[in-house]
DNA sequence: TAATGTAGGCACTAAAAAGTAACAAATGAA
DNA sequence: TTCATTTGTTACTTTTTAGTGCCTACATTA
């Protein structure tokens, strides 16, 4: 069994890494498809998508829908459980864009535009 | 110039890791001398410590004040700045705490009790 | 018949993060 | 004189994390 030496390192198991959040920010927004991550993501392979989707969805904080179909349709989504970190996101989120506005003045050259087709 | 896709990973960038949350949640609480962090946090290496609070002093979050001592005496705390994470460390903390519980129904067993004589 | 689209597995390689161990510096104490 | 103390550095090695390329499945469409 897994030892802390404080609470704290137990979230970080959870979210900590390269992706997690961001995985987790997205589906705080809306469900979505892998193809949908993946393209909100330009950064990430498959393979790490998928590997930190699998993570996520043993700690029980998102749900993976498959749909019987092809080609295949799997839609992510938080779980309630996963809900009880949309505090915690909207901080990091805030907490974000204020630190890009303190640091770079001026925002734009630093926040990559990219056309998220799905959202408009 | 850093490039980000959203802006969270600004805020990943800056406390992401495996240590950092840790050093600063134990700031949060009192400002420390390095030994007493190195005690805090059992499994950390020197080395890792050192680097880990460099890059949060660059980043402007911790501030380290060097007393002109023999052996030397070298005290980390929280910047203005700093404590502006205090909403996101709590709730961190909070959540961790709480997803003990829920995984591990008998938390005295996750949990190492450490002596932190400091604290006393 | 052959290409398309979607999600994902697997083996292998590369890069990043973290750990180890030895060393330094300066003063007071044994 | 030699040791302990405290913080930190550096070179080197190991471990972990991440990336690449190739493969599967199968109904639909061209």
């Amino acid at each position: 069994m897994k030892k802390y030496n404080i609470p704290v390192e137990a979230a970080l198991e959870v979210i900590g890494g390269k992706w997690k959040v961001v995985i987790l920010c997205h589906l705080i927004k809306d469900k979505r498809r892998t193809g949908e991550l993946k393209r909100l993501m330009p950064g990430i392979t498959q393979k790490m998508l998928t590997q930190q989707l699998r993570e996520l969805e043993e700690d029980g904080v998102i749900l993976r829908e498959v749909y019987n179909q092809v080609p295949p349709r799997v839609e992510y989504s938080l779980t309630e459980y996963g809900w009880s970190l949309k505090g915690i996101l909207d901080s990091l989120c805030a907490w974000g864009e204020q630190h890009i506005e303190k640091t770079y003045p001026n925002k734009e050259e630093v926040l990559i535009q990219t056309e998220e087709l799905e959202q408009v």
